[in-house]
DNA sequence: AACTTTACTTACCGATCGGTTAGTAAATTC
DNA sequence: GAATTTACTAACCGATCGGTAAGTAAAGTT
């Protein structure tokens, strides 16, 4: 589980610290410091600290997106779906609110990092248009239901108190019963194996 | 509008760039300059940067309790007291993202700064929590329902595409309906005239 | 008119920032 | 076994950080 890789080492102490103390928060110092080299070996592996940045972002996503596409696929019926991406999605971003936060954390982005995070989250977006339009034909929901429930997975990583006290797959069933009320979710169609 | 009280300058400035850039984003010279006045002359005002950064954090909770109180005042029926809350809050914190996003922002909080944000933030959720009590108790409203909107409306500052395309009062509408579909709200109880 | 207070500025402080340069012990390649 | 590559460290860079000390022009007080 622990890795011994420096280059990984890096990439998770970095990760950990950015979550907690933003981009401008953490000292490449801090992050060598941490990590137990010194700082000009960041710069071996990594070319800058935004380089340091935008790496864990994009292995962040990538692993998310992995994650979505395999719920997607793990069931058969529209909703369950839904169910199953929804649950998949929190149990991803109430795991590792560290790396999920960076991608709407403080820093009024320039360039690259703009340009990534932007995109992201639109594709996001988009990944649950599309999954939620496949169901949307028979049960009419409306699109401002749409746009709630978007903005409501993309933002729930910052609810402390919500991951406290509840497990991924409680919430994303009182997720779809506020937003889908019609449909009994006493037992989901399909079951995740993660 | 504008201020040339060269304080309220200072506090219009440092809560605009620390809600762009975040606490460590911004730096004491940047501030001064904007403000148009030297570093040192901030030192005048204010004894240190987490001064600066508390101080704005203060007025714009203590703004926002005004506006709660009067909103929940303006109305008599418990649901147009929460329509009108919801929407008070709504436009509170999309006309000054600015300010509220400090509140949760990336600042791994010490001392006084964490002590301030925990109670603020608890105190907003006790304050929709005894409003919804007030009518849960003919229309049965779970638990669930209401940490969700409590924590909606305490992040829905952060949806930058949901405040672009709409206005507090349709948002407001919009929430109502998802969390309490029950209760037409075609023609709200009370009207604010805000 | 002398004095004090207000609202700053200029110039500086040590510490830390992101980043670089030169070197080196150990492992790998030839 | 000589040469090269890998994975770093020690030491340093100019710039900027939050913060301070001393001074000052203007306004207000007595």
């Amino acid at each position: 589980m622990f890795k011994d890789n420096t280059r990984d080492k890096i990439l998770d102490t970095a990760g950990r610290l950015f979550s907690q103390r933003g981009y401008f928060g953490v000292s490449m110092s801090q992050i060598a410091s941490e990590v137990g080299i010194t700082k000009a070996a960041l710069y071996y592996y990594f070319d800058s600290k935004e380089e340091i940045y935008l790496t864990i972002l994009k292995n962040t996503f990538s692993s998310l997106s992995v994650v979505l596409e395999k719920a997607l696929s793990s069931a058969k019926t529209p909703f369950a779906k839904l169910f199953n991406v929804i649950e998949a999605y929190l149990s991803f971003t109430l795991e590792r609110p560290e790396t999920i936060l960076l991608a709407s954390s403080e820093v009024e982005m320039d360039g690259q990092l703009a340009e990534f995070t932007s995109q992201a989250r639109s594709q996001l977006t988009q990944f649950l248009k599309g999954l939620i339009s496949t169901l949307g034909k028979g049960s009419q929901i409306s699109e401002e239901k749409i746009m709630l429930l978007g903005s409501f997975l993309l933002e729930v990583v910052r609810w402390p108190f919500l991951a406290a006290s509840n497990t991924p797959k409680k919430l994303a069933r009182d997720i779809i019963n506020l937003f889908f009320p019609k449909i009994a979710l006493g037992a989901p169609g399909e079951e995740t194996n993660s």
